[in-house]
DNA sequence: AATGAATGAGAATTCATTCAT
DNA sequence: GATGAATGAATTCTCATTCAT
């Protein structure tokens, strides 16, 4: 495997288990199993890792997301396993989703965020596209612009819950709920077969 | 003026230079007219500044909120004005809020942003119920878990536009209105005098 | 005393006893008896330590060439006794002076050079100065060009014998014979009373 | 070309622009067009390298010299030629030149630098020999003791200019006549037909 | 011979925090 | 309360050198 990918990996797991500002290169590259020097054949600093890491993160969140989402429900149940996806990347990634939340940790990186964040845009983008061609939600709707809201709505309200109310299962159940029923009116799901 | 409020305002005014990662307290005490040592006769350590910053935004904010918002206007106008305010705070402080958002750069002090955040999310909730009974707004909305999800889905997208598509006005306007837009479907206005 | 002081004199003699290339910064601190980080209170590297021990090195050579060199005796006694003063010091501080001469081991800081050399040039010059004014040396002397040469040539040679021909007193004294003669025949030393 | 040769001229240019203490073997080998790894191949370290650059520049010297000094011409002609030379390859390389001179920037190789210098040495030698039993200089020259002086005199007043007057072609010329001038008194030359 | 990714010992440098004044 | 020079533990970062291909 490529030491890049292996630093990458090693970085989320490092972070996951004693907090970003915690980690030192390295423990980084211990756990990678190479050399301190070899780090930097990669990555200029620990911060540049960010950009790389959020590429991961949004990776691993889309794949669960359409691993999750029955394309052939109905879009009301698509959309609340869509939430429910993102709140599971969410429940055990908090401390990395919120350093990519506040834009990578600094603004030296941010101009590769948009692109990185694309995919993921232009998925739900599609989705609200073809729910709204087969009347499932209000025709008012704007997919592209839409898709942003929906997104900054579900993981904003999931890093509330999991960064501050922290672990609390049945505080994010309930915050889940609020947030799907919200998202229901805004989108007006109608009842028709998808 | 009091050394604390100095130190306070002359970190907000370098953390938004040169980013928080960066800053020194070195920085922080050289702007603010102050002595190396000064600082820790008002904060412990470097981290436990953050609260209190934290603090300062929540309530720069609310004040802005509350001058902006008019009490006798429509409830729809009012959440128009209150999206508004959100937006001009987070133009101006963007990089500050973002760290704000994603747990004051660790995990350390986070027990403490509940309770910052708490005025501001019972002054959104109070005017939620009081929506309500008035039937201004549909009468399933559970004021206090909405008013999380309100403040997430503003503060998330005007993040979102002032972090990565970095001032552009026209395009923080549109974004504006397709919350507003989102807004308005998700709690059902209703035309009813205020 | 004052620590810049104390990390200039631990410094050269560090080098003398290490070589420059072989010490390391922890050297200086631990024989000035200061901490590592106050070196970098008063110098930020290694390198911007030389003017400041080239100006050391100077004010020394200048030192014990005016106690060494006799105001009432013959010119021609006064310059071998200048002569034989600046072997002295170049004996026993051959590899510092070597950095000195070659530029203060980089390019950086070469602007100063010359004003740290200013007084020693304006001293000699003003000996050749008066040996010219009593006759005592030929009068097309031009007193300040003729000064550099003077340094440049018995520095030069001096060099030569401590750095290569390593502490080989012998050949030191043969090479400071050859010198004077040298300079004699070029000022042409005329038998005056001084 | 050689790999070993273009790792020497490639040494030079580099150290030529950015100073030696600054230049890294990556930084050679990367303008000479090979690997990392060929470096070895050639030279055991870093260090090594240096004898190898001295024995280069010497070399040059010596040619320029040679080519420039007409020997047909009066001795006191042939030293004219022979400043001018020398002065002509420190004004193209007086950083390189400032560490040959000041040893080879360490005190290892110290001393193959007799054995690379000794052929100017003999050649400056062999010319005061013949200038001498003609008649053309004093005959209390001594032929090897003087040679070293006069590389010494013309070198060290060549990089006074060069390496602080930095390129002030004006006062390279002054300086230059001034050294003729001493040099001729020093050797005394006569006018005899060489 | 040539390569260049990988190494890791070793040094430089930083900066939050202390404390004598 | 205020100061700011001094500290030194903790980390980052460098780069000459190696070695499997």
């Amino acid at each position: 495997m490529g030491k890049k990918t292996a630093i990458i990996h090693s970085a989320i797991e490092v972070f996951q288990e004693q907090g970003i500002e915690k980690t030192k290169i390295s423990d980084i590259v211990k756990r990678a199993g190479i050399a301190q020097g070899t780090f930097y054949l990669y990555f200029p600093s620990k911060l540049s890792l960010m950009p790389a890491i959020a590429e991961e993160m949004v990776a691993k969140t889309m794949d669960i997301v359409q691993r999750t989402v029955d394309d052939r429900a109905a879009y009301s149940k698509q959309f609340e396993q869509m939430v429910d996806a993102i709140y599971e990347v969410n429940r055990e990634y908090y401390e990395i989703m919120a350093v990519i939340y506040s834009g990578l940790a600094s603004t030296e990186h941010i101009r590769e965020w948009e692109s990185i964040y694309a995919p993921f845009y232009e998925w739900i983008s599609e989705k609200l596209e073809a729910a709204r061609e087969e009347g499932a939600i209000r025709q008012s709707i704007k997919p592209e612009r839409t898709a942003k809201v929906i997104i900054g709505l579900i993981e904003s309200t999931a890093e509330q819950v999991f960064l501050y109310a922290h672990r609390d299962e049945s505080e994010a159940d309930r915050q889940k709920e609020e947030v799907l029923d919200f998202l229901s009116h805004a989108l007006q799901f109608k009842t028709v077969k998808s």
